[in-house]
DNA sequence: AAATAGTTGACTGAAATAGTGGGTTATTAT
DNA sequence: ATAATAACCCACTATTTCAGTCAACTATTT
């Protein structure tokens, strides 16, 4: 059970930009830097999530991303969801016409790993960026610092 | 978030030796030919299961593989460790030597990622081998057969 | 002795992942 | 106007992981 740099990555770069872009849009080249992440990957990673309206585009000089709603409305699982990370467990991918074995019966344990898909999407729509970023808040108080 | 054929491989079999395993061994071929799994696969995944101590093999004509405990005294978080199915979010693999960015920082997301594997990891090992059976018996009841 | 079934290790094809690189277009500041 | 900036777009590649195969060997039972 891995979650791919690419989920990770539109993750952190959604908190960067929820951490530094309050006033002024964020450069991809800058969160590429601060975050460390190749920026022709950040292009790629933030072309879906302008496509599902999670960030809004500035061209040009002083421009870049900024959040397209307050932070606090934005969950984990809608960045998952923009850039296609999905949470499958099953091995048919819940396909009520094809199921596991493809003759139309669930396996065995066809159920088990669809409740565990519930759990981890109930989690992730549970979180939002702002969480995030108060939970660093938080842990940052005796611990290292973040950037 | 994808769970390997391997993961969902090694519960199906654990599951399917606690429903047929009772009385005497489940060889592999009749797991492979019931569950649909190569049998050189399974063979594989079984040595791994046999290491950490989860089956007993008996060899020759009639053997097979027998839960070495209770089918409620296994729980999928086991089967997931014997098999090397690791849940890793970070990026960094929780190595406190060298956090995400590999500077000693944690990243942004860090303590997120590492609360979803909690949360995860909570969750496979609540269930354990006879629950997964209840449960698919419960289902059935105006539900598809399973095999 | 023959059949069964586990044990072991090497090897392969395919797919997904992660990342690179080059060029184009829009916007802003000078 | 022009130069700089930064988003936008497309094609390509290297690496790794995954899933599965193949072949040979050993122990046990009938």
């Amino acid at each position: 059970m891995k979650i791919t740099s690419r989920g990770r990555y539109a993750v952190l770069a959604m908190v960067d930009i929820a951490k530094h872009g309050e006033t002024s849009p964020c450069s991809l080249a800058h969160i590429s830097i601060r975050q460390n992440i190749s920026l022709s990957y950040l292009e790629q990673i933030f072309n879906d999530l302008k496509k599902a309206e999670l960030v809004r585009s500035q061209r040009g000089p002083g421009g870049g991303y900024k959040l397209s709603k307050n932070s606090s409305d934005i969950r984990i699982l809608e960045i998952f969801d923009a850039i296609d990370e999905k949470i499958k467990t099953t091995g048919c991918g819940n396909n009520p016409k094809a199921f596991c074995s493809g003759n139309g019966k669930k396996c065995l344990t066809h159920n088990f790993w669809e409740e565990l898909e519930g759990v981890i999407g109930n989690y992730l729509n549970s979180v939002n960026l702002s969480d995030l970023i108060e939970n660093n808040a938080k842990m940052n108080i005796g611990n290292e610092l973040r950037q």
